[in-house]
DNA sequence: GCCGTTTTCGGCCCGACTGTTTTCAGTCG
C-alpha cells in the first residue's frame, strides 16, 4: 500500500467519525497525520516502526492502524465506522455550507444519504422544517448543489492566474483602497486553485466592498460584511475580498495567504508565547495589541525567520524559522538557461530565430533546442540523424550571427522506448551538446515496468536530462505509476539531471518529488519545454513547483554559469 | 487522537458572516 493510499483512508476515517459527531479534535487528529503522510518523502512500507512514529502526527494509534494496513490491506476500525455511518453522505461534505452537524441532520432527521436524495428533499421544500433549518438555507444548499453539480474543479493555476490579473485590476481601481494584493493559494502557487482571494487596506471599508460587489462579472454575492465579501464571479470562481485599516494589513495578508494549517501552527506557536495572532494583529494578556504594517513584522514579532509564501503548508516550515534554518529558495531571477525548447523543426511553432530571439530578451544566457527525435508519439517530422545534422549546420550559422550573448547548444528529446532504449543510437547522440530522455506513451504499465524502463534511459551515459518523468497531463492524466527512490537513486548515481516541466499542464515533478529528489542528492533542470516563443512565460510556474519543494538554486543546473554548465556536461560523458 | 521551553493530562487558532434564533450554532478560511 503506498503513501496516498494510507493518507486517503484516514481521511475518510476523519471524514465518517465528523459525520458521526465524533469529537473534532479526533477528527483533526486523522485530518493532520492524513496530511502529513500524504507529502511524505519517503514511502511508509520501507519505514521502520521508530520512523512511523516521528511521523508528525502520528502518535500510538494511527501507528498501529498503519501497521494494519500495511499488513492486511484493511482497517477493522475503518469496517465497523463504514457499517454505522453510510459513506456516500461523505459527499454531501463537498457542498458549499453544508458541513458536518448538517449532513448529521439530514441523514438522522430526514433519512438522507446521497446527494440526489437531497436534492430531491431540498426542491420539494423538505429542508426548511428541520430543526435550525428555514427558507433562506434551502435556497442556499440547492444553490450550493447546482454548483458542485456542474463539476466544478480547481481551476488550473495558469487560468486562475490569468483570472486574478484581471480582479487585481478591476480592485486596484476601487476609490478609498489604499493598497490591494493577492493572496490565497494563488500566491501560495499551488497547482491548482480553489478560489481567489484579495486583501486591501482601507479607512472606508463599507464604501469598498459596495464597489466590489457592484462590479460587472459577479453572478451572485454569497456574502457581505465590511471585513470580508464573498461573491461567485462569472466564470464559477468564488472570489474574497479582505479589509482591515493600513496598520492592520501584514496580519491581513499573512492570514489570508494562508495555508490554513499553516496559520494554525503559527497561532499555537503564538499562544505559547502567550500572544494570541489573528488577521487583526498581536494581543497579549493584558489586551495590549502588537499591530503588523507590514506581512514581515509578523514573524519577526513572533522571533521566526520571514517564511516565503511557498512553504506555508505546515511541511516543517514553522519548526525551521525557529531555528532560522530555512533554505534560501531558488528564484526566477537566479535562471540563467532554458534547457529544453522545440522550434518549427518537429511540434513547435516558432523558428529557431524566434526561440533564439526570445531567449535573448529574457535575458537568459543558454538556449537548448530540444526538439522531438524520431518514435515519438503523434510527432510526424521527429529529428533522425541526418536532419539532426542540418539544424546543427544552421544553430552554428545562427551562433555567429548573434553573437556571444547567448549560447545555443544543440540538444534531442529523444523518446524512451517500451523496452527503455532510446530511439536514437548513441553515435548519433554522442554528437548533441545535450540528450534529454522522456517517454509520452504506454503509461499504463505496472508500476516495476514503468520504473526498469525509465532507471534503464537514466543509466545510458549519454542521457543528461529525464524531462517529465512522470509524465502527468493535467487534468487529462496522473502519467505513470513509478518507484520512486529508486527512481532518485538511479539519477543520482548516475548524475541525470530529473526535470521540473513548467509546462503548467505537466508542472512534472510536483514539488513532493521535486523535494525528495533533491533529499536525495540528485539534480534538477527547470526548463518550459515551450513549443512556441511567448510560452518561455511559463518559467514562473516552474519556479513556483521548486519553491514550493525547498529547492535552492545550487540543485538547479540552470542556475549554473555557461562554464560550469558545459563543465557538467563534459565530464559526465567521460 | 496527539503532544509538551509551565505539561504524561488537559488542552487543542481565531474571527467573520449567515440564518435562525432571542443569544447562538454552523460553516468557512
Amino acid at each position: 500500500m503506498i503513501n496516498l493510499e494510507i493518507a486517503n483512508t484516514f481521511e475518510r476515517i476523519a471524514n465518517l467519525l465528523e459525520i458521526k459527531g465524533e469529537l473534532v479534535y479526533k477528527v483533526l487528529a486523522y485530518r493532520r497525520a492524513a496530511e502529513s503522510i500524504r507529502v511524505l518523502t519517503t514511502e511508509i512500507s520501507s519505514m521502520s516502526s521508530k520512523e512511523i512514529m516521528n511521523i508528525p502526527g502520528v502518535g500510538k494509534a494511527i501507528a498501529k492502524k498503519i501497521n494494519e494496513l500495511l499488513t492486511t490491506g484493511r482497517l477493522e476500525f475503518l469496517q465497523k465506522l463504514e457499517r454505522e455511518v453510510p459513506s456516500s453522505l461523505i459527499e454531501l461534505l463537498q457542498i458549499q455550507d453544508v458541513g458536518p452537524k448538517k449532513v448529521a441532520l439530514f441523514w438522522k432527521h430526514a433519512n438522507i444519504t446521497s446527494l440526489a436524495e437531497l436534492e430531491i428533499a431540498a426542491l420539494a421544500g423538505h429542508l426548511r422544517n428541520l430543526p435550525g433549518m428555514g427558507e433562506k438555507s434551502e435556497a442556499r444548499i440547492l444553490a450550493g448543489i447546482q454548483v458542485l453539480k456542474q463539476h466544478k474543479q480547481r481551476l488550473p493555476i495558469h487560468k486562475a492566474l490569468k483570472i486574478a490579473e484581471i480582479w487585481m485590476e478591476k480592485i486596484r481601481k476601487i476609490q478609498h483602497l489604499e493598497r490591494a494584493e493577492i493572496a490565497g493559494s494563488l500566491r501560495r502557487w499551488k497547482t491548482t486553485i480553489g478560489d481567489l482571494d484579495f486583501v486591501g487596506s482601507t479607512r472606508s471599508p463599507d464604501q469598498v466592498m459596495q464597489f466590489f460587489s457592484s462590479q460587472d462579472g459577479i453572478k451572485r454575492i454569497l456574502s457581505q460584511g465590511e471585513n470580508k465579501t464573498s461573491v461567485e464571479c462569472e466564470e464559477g470562481l468564488n472570489i474574497q475580498l479582505w479589509l482591515q485599516p493600513p496598520e492592520r494589513f501584514g496580519s491581513l495578508w499573512q492570514f489570508v495567504t494562508g495555508s490554513k494549517e499553516h496559520n494554525v501552527r503559527l497561532r499555537e506557536y503564538a499562544q505559547r508565547h502567550n500572544l494570541s495572532l489573528s488577521e487583526r494583529g498581536f494581543i497579549d494578556q493584558n489586551l495590549k495589541e502588537t499591530l503588523c504594517f507590514n506581512e514581515q513584522d509578523v514573524y519577526e514579532t513572533l522571533g521566526l525567520q520571514y517564511i516565503p509564501p511557498e512553504l506555508r503548508e505546515d511541511r516543517g516550515e514553522v519548526q525551521s524559522a525557529i531555528s532560522h534554518n530555512l533554505p534560501q529558495l531558488i528564484s526566477i531571477e537566479d535562471i540563467q538557461s532554458d534547457l529544453h525548447v522545440h522550434t518549427d523543426w518537429s511540434d513547435g511553432k516558432s523558428t529557431l530565430e524566434e526561440m533564439t530571439q526570445e531567449a535573448i530578451k529574457r535575458g537568459l544566457r543558454i538556449l537548448a533546442i530540444a526538439d522531438h527525435s524520431i518514435g515519438s508519439p503523434d510527432i510526424d517530422n521527429g529529428m533522425d540523424e541526418k536532419r539532426l545534422q542540418e539544424q546543427r549546420r544552421l544553430i552554428k550559422q545562427l551562433q555567429i550571427h548573434i553573437g556571444h550573448s547567448l549560447l545555443i547548444l544543440q540538444g534531442v528529446e529523444v523518446e524512451i522506448l517500451l523496452d527503455g532504449s532510446l530511439a536514437l543510437p548513441n553515435d548519433v547522440l554522442s554528437k548533441l551538446d545535450l540528450v534529454i530522455a522522456s517517454m509520452h506513451d504506454h503509461h499504463d504499465q505496472p508500476r516495476s515496468v514503468n520504473t526498469e524502463r525509465l532507471i534503464k534511459a537514466i543509466s545510458n551515459p549519454l542521457v543528461d536530462i529525464i524531462a517529465h518523468p512522470g509524465g502527468r497531463e493535467v487534468p487529462r492524466t496522473e502519467g505513470a505509476e513509478l518507484e520512486w527512490e529508486p527512481i532518485f537513486h538511479a539519477a543520482h548515481k548516475h548524475q541525470v539531471a530529473l526535470e521540473i516541466n513548467s509546462n503548467p499542464f505537466h508542472l512534472d515533478m510536483d514539488e513532493i518529488r521535486s523535494h525528495q529528489a533533491v533529499n536525495t542528492g540528485c539534480l534538477l533542470s527547470i526548463n518550459t519545454d515551450a513549443h512556441v516563443s511567448y510560452r518561455m512565460d511559463n518559467l514562473k510556474f516552474g519556479i513556483g513547483i521548486a519553491r514550493r519543494g525547498w529547492v535552492s538554486s545550487q540543485k538547479v543546473i540552470n542556475t549554473w554559469s555557461k562554464a560550469k554548465l558545459l563543465d557538467w556536461l563534459k565530464n559526465r560523458k567521460k
